[in-house]
DNA sequence: TGTTGACTTTGCCCTTAGGGTAAGGTGTTT
DNA sequence: AAACACCTTACCCTAAGGGCAAAGTCAACA
């Protein structure tokens, strides 16, 4: 039998880290004294500690290895593999994360060296005052938590799509998400999926017209809340109040756009005079 | 002026971290009222806190937004600048590691599905009784934290070799490193790096011979802390002592070898019969 | 047997960047 | 004046432990 300290030693994990997985119950010592309460590790513990150790290493949460530890004998192999998959996954959508944030900074930093300051775009985005047609949607409408977005729009516009397709229904226009939520949420927004179309029928409803505050966006959609701020800037400086839920229009397929300066979106804002 | 909800709204930034933001200072509302306390935002500040959400976007922590944020208007565009090369360098450090781990998964992953068991390599690692030679070593000793070790390996053996160099001594071996810290502990470990060499000058001192049990790694080095407690297991059960620090010796430069698996590193424990 | 020093125990507070909820005060609208 | 939306502070929560303190325990040495 092991002490602490020496279990410690052995697996290069400090005695305070194996008393915290003691008490979420990952790694229990083999025994405790029951009159003073020591841990005592078996020589057989090793293997599970260095199998913490290395999940650990591919990031890997306390409890997600607390499940893969707990699994019966005969699924773990099975299972292991598919945790060692789904994380893979995770990892790599991380790691695109920071390929695009790292192609990003270096543009600022181009920026930067050319004497733009960071920010003066948001001086570039213009905001026009424009009368739009009524217009038949077809739509869903659903909670989105922020985090979500990008996984999202992929699926509710599909659903829509499907919907055209299966019932022979003329498009107007390109995919728009119209936001309802009044505020942000971190918990989760009204966010409505929509694509016009040409025939009224069940899933879909009027979009009415009218007087709406517009900007155009070329570029990455990671500055779509800069266009958003910009909008609420200009319709409050300029007398105006929202009076609808806002509005962007995809012009482009990001699955079909290979730059990220290619893509355009219109932002609508529907407003009247205060 | 902007009540806080309505900046809210503009800036896309839930009301609870405005008063987060305030609270620590990062951003704060222009104007608060004293008898109620409400918060007014200008929409002036706008641009600030797009800025910040910005540099939120590239994993800036708050309190390093914030020291950009206090500085000097003249000195602005250079720190920014050198603030952004920083930060890219930590994001592609991460990126690489990512990198790495994701071929470690895939590797594992592959071990399953030809039915070899994740941690079945402990079970090759293979010990001997070994007795070693006395020798001189040029070396430096320093408490090291574990997140810097890889930094700080190349910088140490470097100023080693630099001494060989300039005072023209003799190498008779490769680098190793001796860990004398009994425990593991997170705030630093007590390790000196080593490189055995002929003539006894200041800075160097004997490393004693004797009865070791010695392991080989041949691969990553990620699998060290397996071979060092494989190691002490094996003193452990054969009823033996540890009488010295360990140490290891790097048999190949790692920026010599392309592939991770033709790594060679010998594990020395000094012991002896209990 | 006594003492010292090393080891172990529990308990409490700290970290990031806010989220959730509650209780109570305020502003605007009907 | 009442209803309802909005605002305030205050308290507790997160993941994975680190740091520190007070007190109990163990092994070695005199």
């Amino acid at each position: 039998m092991l002490s602490i300290g020496e279990f410690s030693k052995m697996c290069g994990v400090s005695t305070k880290t194996l008393r915290y997985y003691d008490e979420i119950g990952l790694i229990n010592p083999e025994e405790i004294n029951p009159g003073n309460g020591y841990r005592y590790y078996a020589v057989r513990q090793l293997k599970k500690m260095l199998f913490i150790n290395r999940l650990k290493s591919y990031h890997f949460s306390l409890e997600e290895m607390r499940v893969i530890l707990d699994l019966e004998e005969d699924l773990f192999e099975e299972k292991l593999r598919s945790a060692l998959l789904r994380k893979s996954m995770e990892i790599q959508d991380k790691l695109k994360a920071y390929e695009y944030i790292l192609k990003q900074m270096s543009n600022d930093i181009t920026s930067l060296d050319n004497g733009i300051p960071l920010m003066s775009y948001l001086d570039n985005i213009d905001v026009q005052l424009v009368e739009t047609q009524p217009m038949t949607i077809l739509y869903i409408r659903q909670m989105m938590s922020s985090h979500d977005y990008a996984s999202g729009y992929g699926s509710y516009f599909g659903k829509l799509y499907e919907k055209i397709a299966v019932n022979k229904l003329t498009m107007l226009g390109t995919p728009m998400t119209i936001y309802h939520s009044p505020e942000y949420y971190p918990s989760g927004n009204d966010t409505e999926f929509a694509i016009p179309i040409k025939e009224l029928v069940k899933g879909s409803r009027d979009l009415p017209g009218g007087l709406c505050a517009k900007s155009v966006l070329k570029g990455s959609y990671s500055e779509l809340t800069s266009v958003f701020a910009k909008l609420r800037e200009w319709v409050e400086q300029e007398g105006y109040e929202l009076v609808e839920s806002p509005y962007e229009i995809y012009l482009t397929d990001p699955d079909q756009v290979t730059r990220t300066e290619d893509l355009v979106t219109e932002v609508y804002f529907p407003v009247k005079k205060k």
